[in-house]
RNA sequence: GGGGGCGUGGUGUAGCGGCUAACAUGCGGCCCUGUCAAGGCCGAGAUCGCGGGUUCGAACCCCGUCGCUCCCGCCA
């Protein structure tokens, strides 16, 4: 028999189906079992009126909440049954994998263990619905990103993540064994995404893993995450790069809205919101005295803004504009890498800008410096050498066209679309400088 | 790396100098019942993270240590 999914019920009224899923409430009376049973569609009610068999009765008395059951029976339509006013009259039963008890938590319960506790035991906080529902939007997410770009004739592209030597400065690169040598972890795309608009593509995007040596401790960093970077030739400026990025994010959030609104709205309560475009533009200068009139406390960090200001930067855009998203441009060359391009008007500022969502910071982007000699002048003055980054130089040799990118964490868009308040539930499996396991 | 907070049955919490360590949930048993956040009764389950100290007495106070967590730094 073909299974049917628990949604598709309804449609199947008088009928035997069968169904697949795990049980989630058993409640075992004198004359009748009851067993709630879920897959990821949804739940229905299963009934066993034991006379019928007395053996199977004493078999479904056994079992474990959270087992992996096969079962048949009728589609009755029944009022009186609460959960969606069917229930299915019990034939046959098949227990493919009994859980044992008592469980490590109960993913329904009204309390959840901290969420240390939960991702050793991710497999079964994953089985909540809500985070079904989270990785469905997810896998729309990635799937609109690709449609906007391949709509937008961008190639996709797969970088190695074994490197032979730092895109930056080195210090957050995870090293490791390779053969008789070196080898780092890619802590990201940068280099080979201009290699490619060198290679002349044009517009390239990757989805992929980014590694990062850092020793965080906070609710929004991961040692491995998933990065989404896009690189872009011919631009003007930065400008034409986040012009790029709000309509690729108001794509991504129309699609998401449209086929998810509703049921984010039941399972995370947030009432998603297509950003209005344009996004607002704050140059960092601007940012800077907003933020003291708002009685900011600068950091002295040479126009760098700290956390807390990105939030209340954010507030002050939610106030002002109504919008949850906001680019602040035009940074200092001091917190900026040397690859970015400056602003010929002011060469103490980049052509760079971060977007803020929420008063998270989920992206960073710029144009690139393309003139060889100008990128030399400014590695330099970074106190970098040229040996180990010869190769990366060399892009620029022979016919590179002036471009420009960003880079956008795949997690921190999920946390700040759905309100997910911890980075690590906005992950399948977390990273981070303390674990490695699962 | 720096700072704050927290470590008590499987899980979530209460207790903060005198307890045989409490409650909820889960688990086991019994009763009742076409149940549906099911209900009722009974039961098992914790040497209160670990080490040291103060005290007649420590889950409780102090020191150290480990773990987790949040914030900062850093970033996506």
């Amino acid at each position: 028999m073909e299974r049917t999914l628990i949604k598709d019920l309804r449609s199947k009224i008088d009928q035997t189906v069968e169904l697949k899923g795990w049980l989630q409430v058993l409640r075992d009376q004198k004359k009748i079992q009851f067993i709630i049973l879920r897959d990821p569609t949804g739940a229905a009610q299963v009934a066993h009126w034991k006379p019928n068999n007395e053996a199977l009765a004493e078999e479904i008395a056994k079992l474990g909440t959270e087992s992996a059951l096969t079962i048949t029976g009728k589609v009755i339509d029944n009022p009186v049954v609460k959960l969606n006013g069917l229930e299915i009259q019990l034939e046959s039963l098949t227990v493919d994998n009994n859980a044992e008890s008592p469980l490590p938590f109960d993913p329904f319960a009204e309390t959840l263990p901290t969420i240390d506790y939960r991702q050793d035991w991710r497999y079964m906080d994953l089985r909540r619905p809500v985070n079904n529902l989270f990785f469905q939007v997810e896998t729309l997410v990635e799937l609109a990103m690709r449609e906007y770009w391949t709509k937008n004739n961008f190639i996709e592209i797969h970088t190695p993540k074994l490197v032979g030597a730092p895109s930056e400065s080195g210090a957050e690169l995870f090293s490791l064994d390779y053969f008789e040598r070196k080898a780092y972890l890619a802590q990201s795309p940068q280099f080979y995404k201009q290699m490619a608009m060198a290679s002349g593509f044009e517009r390239i995007f990757e989805i992929g893993p980014v590694f990062r040596a850092d020793p965080s401790f906070t609710s929004r960093h991961m040692t491995e995450f998933t990065g989404v970077d896009m690189e872009m030739s011919w631009i003007e400026s930065h400008e034409d790069v986040m012009a790029s990025e709000e309509a690729w994010i108001n794509y991504i959030y129309t699609r998401v809205k449209e086929q998810y609104g509703d049921a984010i709205k039941e399972h995370f309560g947030v009432d998603l919101v297509v950003p209005t475009l344009p996004f607002p533009r704050i140059p960092m200068k601007e940012v800077v005295e907003i933020l003291k009139s708002r009685g900011w406390v600068p950091a002295d960090k040479k126009g760098d803004i700290d956390p807390a200001g990105e939030r209340d930067i954010a507030a002050y855009v939610k106030e002002k504009y109504n919008h949850d998203f906001v680019f602040l441009t035009d940074w200092p060359i001091g917190v900026r890498p040397f690859y970015h391009m400056r602003k010929p008007e002011d060469e103490t500022l980049t052509r760079s800008f971060d977007l803020i969502a929420c008063g998270l910071e989920i992206t960073t982007g710029a144009q690139r410096e393309h003139r060889v000699e100008v990128l030399q002048k400014q590695a330099t003055e970074k106190g970098l050498h040229f040996e180990p980054i010869q190769f990366y130089l060399d892009f620029f040799r022979y016919g590179c066209p002036p471009h420009g990118g960003f880079g956008l964490g795949l997690a921190r868009l999920m946390m700040v679309m759905l309100g997910v308040g911890n980075i690590r539930e906005s992950v399948f499996l977390f990273r981070g400088p303390t674990r490695l396991i699962p």
